[in-house]
RNA sequence: UGGGGAUUGGUGUAACGGUAGCACCGCUGACUCUGGAUCAGCUAGUCUAGGUUCGAAUCCUAGAUCCCCAGCCA
């Protein structure tokens, strides 16, 4: 059994952690990069090739010498070199996310490089304020690809930086017979297409190359307006793979582009642009989904192509051989409940049936960064699902739980009330001082996992007084059996206070319960349980709630989410996804908060983050960015598991 | 009815001709000042049919099902 090579750095994108779990078998693509580095396939890091490419938009100018000197150690291993090349059309996803991981923590666990690449060919479809949050989310993930920050940075790159010298391969192809301008309409190519059986025509692929090549230049000239004229690869009219039927090239679009202005008015197309950026920057594996299987015998066509007639050392009329990277493929993420097709989640932005991209209830990274989602819990959701070419989809219940999962871990606690019940502890005595009812100072331990984990036992003070708020649904009038929470006659622990008992409840004229009244044992404050002279507690309460002090708690806005669809599939049933939104996906809420919560939590602009606590019992809730002084807003990232809740729904 | 891929418990994933394992979900129980967490246990699987082999999830043959491909999108 082959395992995990040691990871250079404190830890990968995979999120794997020296020392940590059990080392996990390798996944087909490392498997595939284990074999290459012991062939020598793609040879070792030499300060050559260990500078950074040009074209790079982040020089390692003023570089910290200790990353520089962790990027050192680099010389000599076998090169590892991967990229993550997202086109600037919309925000990414949280498939997007399982690209990034697994590029950069590839990069990671080789001590190779990771480079950012923005694949932006065509200006129709990109804008600045993409380029600006794929940026923002690829950072915020832990994938640094910055040189002079993160030791695996190989840098940021725009495949728009490299249309000169696409073009300059284009007219190389042209004149090895390997290209020709056709003036065919795209709806006249469309036509000629063929079928499968029969094969596709074209009446201009032996146009003189000195006319293409003159035609091409017109064209890059901007003397013919968009769709006049294309460049197309002379392949293989016939060929069962329609990739290879003579495939467009250039296209003529007379657009502005967020890099490079008004400078071109032909755009390479995805296939002949991206093995060239491969290339260029030294790519060794070029990993992308299933999808483009189809096109890879086109994109080893394209370098071989230009490679045809040249030489390792250069001699001869074409010059040196480019670098060949190796495409591979894998399964795209795909979990339950949402959606990741751009163009839809734009028609979500667009209708307004979300509030915008990084709006909470989307699958956008801003999105779960903004719920409260934490990067380490997404790449470790990216680990977990692993790395196959089998199309599967995932329990969206395993992200989730992820979040979960490391929140546990680092979460401080609070307790907060959503949906408050008065409740009035008829025998709690006044301070005699002030003759107003006594207000008590009680321990709250601020996270009892970092207690556990030996994280010392930090605690903070809560204010305990005679009115105070808890959950509605932890009182019932007449409860079912195994209902553990607070009714008449019935004792509950408060969380960190004292056991109390409910003597009776007061209702409204409508007969709805607007106040509880309860005693409580002065001998239990604080989680004491008085001993019988056996030794042993003299009782035990099942139940222990939640609750504030409703004289000292803090007013917030809470924003409770669900998911977005209510289907596992949107739209397989209907046949409309937009049928199966989930109304309820949104409920807000004011609740009462913990008042040192609410004293000390904040929104940080800089991280693009508020902070996250468990509201105990409840769930995991972060402070969101709408949030003003002295008006926080919540938003609930994800909810505790509630077994109380399924056994409820389970007993109807 | 062309070509390219895929198929292992409910879900995801290991196995690389030699004991079908792991995780999630679910179910039990223990523990617990969060009906959380933690711990222990249980349930459940090789798409089908042939073949090769001492031995097949793995190799061969045939079939089934699902996904992708005829943009001047990526």
């Amino acid at each position: 059994m082959t395992t995990r090579p040691e990871t250079p750095g404190n830890s990968d994108a995979a999120g794997n952690v020296p020392g940590g779990e059990a080392p996990r078998t390798l996944h087909f693509i490392e498997q595939i990069v284990e074999t290459d580095n012991e062939s020598g396939k793609w040879g070792v890091w030499t300060p050559q090739n260990s500078a950074t490419t040009v074209g790079c938009r982040t020089p390692v100018g003023g570089a910290d010498p200790a990353v520089l000197a962790a990027a050192k150690g680099r010389l000599g291993r076998a090169r590892v070199h991967t990229r993550f090349p997202p086109e600037p059309n919309g925000y990414l996803h949280i498939g997007h996310a399982k690209s990034i991981c697994l590029n950069h923590g590839l990069a990671a666990s080789y001590g190779g490089k990771f480079n950012m690449r923005f694949d932006d060919t065509n200006p129709a479809k990109e804008e600045q304020e993409y380029v600006d949050s794929i940026i923002r989310d690829v950072k915020w993930l832990g994938a640094d690809f910055d040189p002079s920050t993160g030791p695996y940075g190989g840098g940021l790159y725009y495949a728009s930086d490299y249309f000169e010298q696409m073009y300059q391969f284009a007219v190389e192809l042209i004149k090895k017979g390997k290209a020709y301008v056709c003036t065919l309409s795209a709806e006249e190519v469309s036509q000629r297409r063929g079928t499968p059986q029969i094969p596709a025509t074209s009446p201009h692929r032996d146009r003189p190359i000195a006319e293409s090549v003159r035609m091409f230049e017109e064209m890059r000239a901007g003397k013919h307006p968009n769709g006049a004229m294309s460049l197309r690869a002379k392949i293989d009219l016939s060929s069962p793979n329609f990739n290879l039927r003579d495939p467009v090239m250039y296209r003529i679009v007379h657009e502005h582009h967020h890099n490079t202005g008004d400078a071109w008015c032909i755009y390479p197309m995805y296939d002949w642009a991206h093995g060239i950026e491969d290339s260029l920057e030294g790519i060794t594996h070029s990993i992308c989904t299933l999808e483009f299987e189809i096109h890879r015998p086109l994109y080893d066509w394209f370098i071989n192509s230009i490679n045809e007639g040249r030489t390792e050392d250069g001699s001869g009329p074409w010059g040196k051989k480019i670098h060949h990277p190796q495409q591979i493929e894998f399964a795209k993420l795909r979990p339950t409940y949402i959606i990741t097709s751009k163009r839809n989640l734009l028609k979500l932005v667009q209708s307004g049936a979300v509030s915008g991209w990084d709006d909470p209830r989307m699958p956008t990274i801003s999105a779960l960064r903004r719920r409260g989602y934490t990067p380490e819990s997404i790449r470790n959701f990216c680990r977990d699902v692993g790395v196959t070419r089998t199309e599967s989809s995932i329990d969206l219940g395993r992200l989730e739980n992820s979040v979960r999962d490391h929140l546990n871990k680092v979460a401080p606690r609070a307790m907060t009330v959503l949906k408050p019940l008065k409740v009035t502890i008829e025998n709690w005595p006044d301070d005699p001082a002030t003759g107003k009812p006594r207000v008590d100072e009680l321990d709250f331990v601020i996270n009892p996992e970092m207690l556990e984990h030996g994280g010392g036992s930090a605690k903070r003070k809560v204010p305990f007084t005679k009115t105070l708020y808890i959950e509605r649904d932890d009182f019932m009038e007449n409860p079912p059996k195994k209902f553990f929470r607070l009714a008449p006659g019935n004792e509950v622990r408060l969380r960190w206070a004292y056991i109390i008992k409910c003597t009776g409840v007061v209702k409204d004229d409508a007969g709805n319960i607007t106040e509880v009244v309860c005693t409580y044992d002065p001998a239990t404050r604080g989680g004491d349980i008085p001993l019988g002279p056996d030794g042993k507690p003299i009782r035990k309460v099942q139940g222990t709630i939640h609750w504030v002090s409703a004289e000292h708690a803090v007013k917030a806005e809470i924003r409770l989410y669900d998911r977005l669809f209510k289907a596992d599939e949107p739209g397989a049933a209907t046949g409309n996804w937009m049928d199966d939104l989930n109304p309820c996906a949104l409920e807000t809420v004011t609740g009462y908060v913990d008042p040192h919560i609410a004293q000390t939590a904040s929104y940080h602009p800089d991280r693009h983050e508020g902070d996250r606590y468990q509201f105990e019992r409840l769930g995991y809730f972060c402070v969101d960015r709408d949030s003003k002084p002295g008006a926080l807003v919540f938003n609930r990232t994800v909810t505790l598991k509630d077994t109380w809740a399924k056994e409820n729904t389970r007993g109807g």
